[in-house]
RNA sequence: GCCCGGGUGGCGAAAUCGGUAGACGCAAGGGACUUAAAAUCCCUUGGCCGUAAGGCCGUGCCGGUUCGAGUCCGGCCCCGGGCACCA
């Protein structure tokens, strides 16, 4: 072999070896067990970034791992290609969304090929071509005719100056990016899929996903949010206001209603009010991001209107508040500023009365008579959000008691909810019911560069799909941009059809799909990529539910839950069988540079190409994996890569003076000396750490470690007769055969001259050898009183006795004993010894 | 603001189920080889005290549980991710 390791004529000989022979062709074997690997499919940009090597690598790394283990692998890749990325090159550069697409896919396909991941390139799938889409399309013309779609006014951040929809991204301090100019929030008619149809399931469901992470599954679990509460209707002079409470047993405490400024009420009390209508105005103002509303300070107008309260009677202000949002329940909440912050922030604020219905404690101070001439003395409370807090986390809803409710005081929380709600039923003015805080999932762009919505406008029949034989809506490709507007909705020849059902002029639909969309379902089209009638077909009950799912925690929420919903739709389609998609997710953590994110405004991109070039794929491969663990954020470091390389070098070092070394000879068999004999344990407990480090916990960090301690035993391992030598061959194809799903190219290399015709990527797993792994002794501390006093050896299998025996009579814990009396002694098989003195 | 994470040497980290804190690597310092440099190899390296044996302190901060806490519990501080039109 060569004496010195040179990774680019290295890494070519594999790549071309994997290529020659279709290693990585995944093929539906029904003899073999199936594991279908998946990194999240990345968004065509450009170039490779960092997060991207990490993601892929983790990937590969499992895929070849399970390859190892005898599993029939499939790990396909492809781009999620729609995005407004590519129309703001196209705005930018003027160059064509789907040019610009194509040729980063192309670099990008590059980039990652020359990193030798083993991927079914035959399976590559771009989801801007209509041979994808064109399922999605007609995918949601079935959700359409089963009433799982349907169209409604949403929110949109509108920039007055461009006259366009802006993207909460685009959104800068309330102000458009391009333009400069204030963003008003506004209504459009947009699409949605009823994803609160499956709040339940969804919900349900992540109890069978024992395998995602614990903070994921808190994640969606939160999102979704249920609630059981009480569904309250004020009547008011020409209907009833509906708000939703968790907490109806303070209904009695309740001393206004707020609605959202997007409230119907709330342009009704505009319409001969012009404070309310000016306020109403005013919180138009800015962007529609949760983050940026929740932190504005709270604002409200009394309006003119009243409603009654529906035990009372009593008249209560309707007020319009910025805090109440449209999205959430009814848009309306009763308020209850005695139990509940927010309201009692606004209720201070404005005067407005605090009525105490549970029996915690107010602390009475006099807080804002000036502000409140008219207040009573009863009113002088000043809320204590900590003491409450703090009170009720020590209560639960069965032991707090309602004060000052009437025919419901002494009832506890719990009961009075019950009562309530009976007496509200009663009256048709209320019923217990679930609210989710999940939304339905809005899907209407109104962008030029994503998947076309198949639907068509008629004037008489409405909105009607598009029929199958029509589909798919083909995106016209060769564009231009004048200006920012989406060039869908100035070209006639995209819009102007006929309608399907009466066959009289019509208009396209010319807003396009959500990039979710294409994201929630692109694992299932894996499977059957090349299909051409039909959107999936039995090759997903071969492969799917996929086995192991790698992508940013990022995604831990919106594109996994989409992803989910989309499984469960096609289930009940029978497109798929099972109710998961992902059996096993993995979040891996960022990739930084000097502490935070890399990114193009902060300058600290670092390229990866530029390293493959320098250093080799293989070492990029290795520092990525050894940095961290996958889950962390990984700190960037120049000098941790050279040092990952200094690793292979020694590695092919090590194997190059094994295999130079013509004059002795190999010989296995013999009984083994002492020091034969130790590092021979050594390898056997490496390959039991390293496969349960890669197989099971997935820290490919302490797998690298391992094999790193083990070099360094075999580097000061002098052993040159036949028996050593036998001993160093066994070490060193156990390395090379460990660290090849991480160092795939190398290994490749030095399989062979380890001397194996065999390709290295085909070799099945090492076993570790139960009688190396034998040991005569044990090393335990101990400690007296918890503190570290000594180390003593015994016996492997020593009772407990004589265990003690010796810790008691090891000099140095002597010097703490003696003296004292042993109250205790806590013995840990295999580890310690605690002697408790006085 | 709400939800979810994280905080351990000069740095990245390890300690897997409550049981030896700092494996492995980087950086730094010392040495070997060399005409020299690179490369490579060897040694030292949490802080403080001690010639040494060894000792004391130490895992963001405060408190608790335990024979024993980086790990569990309560409270706080700081940093990061997500918040529905970035993907």
């Amino acid at each position: 072999m060569e004496e010195h390791y040179e990774p680019a004529k290295v890494e070519r000989q594999a790549q071309d070896y994997w290529a020659a022979h279709d290693t990585f062709r995944a093929l539906e074997d029904t003899t073999k067990e199936k594991f279908y690997c998946l990194s999240m499919f990345p968004y065509p940009s450009g170039r490779l970034h960092m997060g991207h090597v990490r993601n892929y690598t983790i990937g590969d790394v499992i895929s070849r791992y399970q390859r190892m283990r005898g599993k029939n692998v499939m790990q396909p890749m492809g781009w999620d290609a729609f995005g407004l990325p590519a129309e703001n090159a196209a705005i930018k550069n003027n160059v064509p969304p789907a040019r610009w697409t194509y040729e980063n896919i192309d670099t990008m396909r590059t980039q990652l090929m020359r990193l030798g991941f083993g991927y079914d390139w035959a399976r590559e799938l771009p989801t801007c071509r209509p041979e994808y889409y064109r399922w999605e399309q007609w995918f949601f013309t079935r959700l359409f005719r089963k009433g799982l779609v349907y169209k409604k006014k949403a929110i949109v951040n509108w920039d007055p100056v461009d006259q366009t929809v802006l993207a909460n991204e685009q959104v800068i301090d309330g102000r458009g990016w391009r333009s400069g100019a204030a963003v008003e929030r506004c209504e459009i008619p947009q699409w949605f899929l009823k994803i609160t149809d499956y709040a339940e399931q969804l919900l349900r469901d992540l109890e069978r996903l024992p395998d995602w992470p614990a903070q994921v599954l808190a994640m969606q679990r939160n999102w979704i949010g249920k609630s059981e509460g009480v569904e309250i209707g004020f009547p008011y002079n020409g209907g009833v206001l509906k708000v939703f409470t968790t907490r109806a047993d303070t209904l009695m405490g309740a001393t206004y209603v707020a609605v959202a400024p997007e409230h119907p009420l709330a342009a009704r009390a505009a319409q001969d009010d012009e404070r309310v209508a000016a306020f109403i105005e005013d919180c138009r103002q800015g962007g529609l991001a949760e983050a940026e509303l929740a932190v504005q300070e709270k604002k409200g107008v009394p309006t003119k209107l009243t409603v009654q309260h529906p035990l009372t009677g009593e008249r209560l202000p309707i007020w319009v508040a910025n805090y109440v949002l449209m999205a959430y329940g009814e848009g309306a909440v009763m308020a209850v500023p005695a139990h509940d912050e927010r309201d009692f922030e606004f209720a201070h604020q404005y005067g407005l009365p605090i009525k105490q219905v549970l029996e915690h404690v107010l602390r009475r101070v006099k807080p804002w008579k000036e502000r409140s001439p008219g207040a009573g003395e009863d009113q002088y409370y000043e809320f204590d959000p900590a003491t409450w807090k703090d009170w009720y986390a020590s209560k639960s809803v069965d032991d707090v008691l309602v004060v000052n409710s009437g025919k419901y005081n002494g009832l506890s929380s719990a009961e009075a909810i019950d009562a309530i709600a009976a007496d509200l039923a009663a009256k048709r003015l209320g019923e217990k019911r679930t609210q989710f805080r999940l939304r339905d999932w809005g899907v209407s762009r109104q962008r030029y560069w994503g998947c076309p919505i198949p639907i068509i406008n008629c004037r008489t029949c409405g909105a009607v799909p598009v029929p199958d034989e029509q589909l798919p809506v083909v995106l016209p490709e060769d564009v231009t941009f004048k200006g920012v507007k989406s060039p869908l909705k100035t070209n006639p020849d995209f819009y102007r059809t006929e309608c399907p059902s009466c066959g009289g002029p019509a208009e396209r639909e010319t807003d396009t799909f959500d990039t979710f969309v294409e994201s929630s379902w692109y694992y299932a089209r894996f499977c059957s990529p090349d299909n051409n009638r039909a959107m999936l077909d039995a090759r997903v009950d071969y492969w799917l539910p996929v086995d192991q799912y790698i992508g940013g925690v990022e995604h831990a929420v919106l594109h996994l839950l989409y992803a989910r919903f989309f499984h469960k739709l096609m289930r009940d389609e029978g497109l798929v069988k099972g109710d998961e998609p992902f059996t096993r997710l993995l979040t891996q953590g960022m990739v930084l540079n000097g502490g935070i994110k890399m990114s193009k405004s902060k300058g600290n991109i670092v390229d990866p190409e530029a390293l493959i070039e320098r250093f080799g794929a293989d070492t990029v491969r290795l520092f990525m994996m050894f940095a961290a663990p996958p889950e962390q954020a990984l700190e960037w470091s120049e000098s941790g890569v050279e040092g990952a390389h200094r690793f292979l070098r020694r590695l092919w070092r090590q194997v190059y003076i094994h295999v130079d070394d013509n004059n002795q000879s190999i010989a296995g068999g013999q009984r083994l000396g002492e020091d034969q004999k130790r590092l021979s344990r050594k390898l056997h407990e490496t390959i039991v750490k390293v496969s349960d480090d890669i197989g099971r916990r997935y820290t490919f960090n302490t797998a690298i470690a391992a094999n790193m301690e083990l070099l360094n035993e075999l580097s000061r391992f002098g052993d040159r007769s036949p028996q050593g030598r036998a001993v160093m061959q066994e070490a060193l194809e156990a390395i090379v055969l460990m660290l090849s799903p991480i160092v795939p190219h190398i290994a490749h290399r030095l399989w062979r001259a380890l001397g194996h015709e065999t390709a290295v990527v085909n070799c099945a797993w090492p076993r570790p050898d139960e009688g190396a792994l034998a040991r005569e002794t044990t090393e335990l501390v101990v400690q007296v009183n918890g503190k570290l006093r000594g180390h003593i050896q015994v016996p492997a299998g020593a009772d407990r006795v004589q265990t003690e025996q010796t810790a008691l009579s090891n000099d140095n814990v002597r010097r703490y004993i003696e003296g004292r009396r042993v109250r205790k002694l806590v013995v840990v098989p295999n580890r310690l010894v605690n002697i408790v003195v006085e």
